[in-house]
DNA sequence: GGTGCGCTTGACAACGTTGTCAACTTGCAC
DNA sequence: GTGCAAGTTGACAACGTTGTCAAGCGCACC
């Protein structure tokens, strides 16, 4: 009736219960006929080691926490997915653990967390992947953890993490609207507290320097990862004397919100203005025109990020280095983005 | 160093381990006095119980599993965020588990989350939660759940649930679009496994009849929950000899691709063609223009869920009875609905 | 004063697994 | 054949909690 226990298949393979459990982690020290013969007796009677039992003994648990504030669900159940995926894999359970980035004790939140649940490490997504003073204090209070960040480069902090090249993709965007002719281009920023809006940021301005295009800093607004700054945005843009050709949105939502201004103010997309995106949201090809953006492999990250983690928890001195790894976010042209018309139509 | 035990709890206050756990799970039989002197030490201690011992020994294990199959990440965020509040309230671990409602195993996947996990219940969202032959299969295996469903009124067949009156929030949205004037008003269908497809109709159907107006089987078109079908059946519309002058798709994303079509095809929204959805999604207040909708209160309808499913884990014979409750999405009017226009501008 | 009952409390085992350590087996050099 | 190291296996305790059962206490009743 009940499920079978690590009892039942020692007593079935008729080995002791430590040599199932030997079988059952990986362990080396098992000679092989009789690893093959626990293997079949684990697979005759269907048995699943119990996640609790094992969280509860070991110093080692098997269990991840998936730290996120994120305001973007597309964003969220990505990463989700990817890090439940390599959960699965490799047998670990998944706590999620959506919080406020900028409540004051978060650290003790996660400490808490950790403890209650018994987790064997964390994945951080951003903003808190970015927060030195708190990957600080959890390294320092033991606590294992990957974080998933912004960067142009390998940070090599010391502390792991997956890290993707924003910097590089917004160069790529910025690029493309230029060979379409254009020469004055907005930028709307991202949120602060995000590594990813200033990495974003100097793609964009680096792609200018790279054509010899001067940076108009009154092409350029501060904001958050929103529609409403997009849209907010947009209209400063338009109101400006030398209103630009071509606005670049630091992630879609904000982009959206610019369409949306440039449709409240009766300005054609794409033949009066180019908007281009970040981060190939669904919507990003379900608004109309579909937005010319950048495509992020969220899912693949997340995922390669907690394998990471779960590889570096398992032996301690196995002697394997394990190296941060980057990601590059792929531009992804659609119908926002067209030449610049160079006279009335 | 480490996290304090139940053992320094009970130390502390001078009582047995057991008064301690009885003071924990809120069991009757402890004095006053004592209690007191255990939530003391409790507090002084910042003990928490430790998640994985409690699951390990009781029959009563502190997690549940949430089951969900929806392309939506804004329902799905919202969902988990209900859910993880009354989880987080009441002390239990969740455990999320997506999943592929049209696996052929899904039964067996579900009975072995629950196992492996030891989970105390599961929360079912649509449309895993309204397979008869699925809920049978859990309740027979002693698997405790509880159903989020779309339905008119309490089904009440033995089973928890809090339901969710879509049939009357569509007939809401008719009629506000019949009040505006509209008689051919189009029906797109979302996907046919989930029970709030045919509810939604149901109400579009009854609110025509009720103001006299003939159904038009051809302005209704079959689908699915997704932009790509709202783009395709709303050109399916605009083909016909007397295309309707509004469209009710039965979510935001039907909605979003139905203003994508629109506009597309270049037709004005709101004046040349009314629009409504049904959902509240936030992109349905980044459209351009803004979509009218129904608001469904997903996250307190999820964490009720969870909620009543705690409470009837709780103790067998309490003599509790607990009720299915019911929810009404509401009508929230913005701008992708307005009167018909009467002649051509 | 003894009996029985209800309330409160505690001793102890048990949940299913892994860590520790010791014992056994094998292979190989002497 | 002996000695020794490496490889393999098992007995047992332990993790932190809850379930079971019985004991202690006070009180009402005969």
């Amino acid at each position: 009736m009940s499920r079978p226990t690590i009892r039942d298949v020692a007593r079935h393979a008729g080995v002791s219960l430590k040599t199932v459990s030997r079988v059952i982690n990986g362990e080396a020290s098992v000679r092989d006929d009789t690893r093959e013969r626990v293997q079949r007796a684990i697979d005759e009677l269907d048995y699943a080691p119990d996640q609790a039992a094992r969280n509860l003994r070991g110093a080692t648990s098997h269990a991840l926490g998936l730290v996120y504030d994120n305001p973007n669900p597309y964003y969220v159940i990505s990463v989700q997915n990817g890090v439940l995926a390599a959960c699965r894999d490799q047998d670990f359970g998944l706590q999620i653990h959506p919080c406020d980035s900028n409540a004051p004790d978060l650290a003790d939140e996660l400490r808490e967390l950790v403890g209650h649940a018994r987790l064997a490490g964390l994945v951080l997504a951003p903003p808190m992947s970015e927060r030195m003073e708190l990957i600080r204090y959890l390294a320092e209070h033991g606590i294992r953890f990957v974080r998933i960040i912004s960067a142009a480069e390998d940070p090599a902090d010391g502390y792991p993490c997956v890290y993707v090249d924003d910097r590089d993709a917004a160069y790529d965007i910025t690029e493309h609207l230029i060979q379409l002719g254009h020469q004055r281009i907005g930028f709307l920023w991202g949120g602060a507290e995000h590594r990813s809006s200033p990495e974003r940021f100097k793609g964009y301005e680096s792609a200018l320097k790279d054509y010899g295009i001067p940076l108009d800093k009154k092409l350029v607004i501060p904001g958050d990862y929103s529609f409403d700054d997009g849209f907010r945005g947009a209209r400063r843009l338009f109101a400006l004397r030398e209103p630009p050709t071509a606005i670049f949105g630091s992630n879609d939502e904000i982009a959206a919100g610019v369409l949306a201004a440039a449709k409240a103010n009766g300005i054609d997309v794409p033949y009066e203005l180019s908007i281009a995106g970040f981060e190939d949201s669904p919507f990003s090809r379900q608004s109309w025109p579909a937005l010319t953006t950048a495509k992020q492999a969220t899912e693949d990250i997340a995922r390669h990020a907690a394998l990471r983690l779960i590889a570096e928890l398992k032996p301690a001195g196995s002697g394997v280095i394990h190296l941060n790894r980057g990601f590059s976010p792929q531009l992804v042209i659609r119908d926002s983005t067209a030449r610049v018309r160079t006279t009335a139509p």
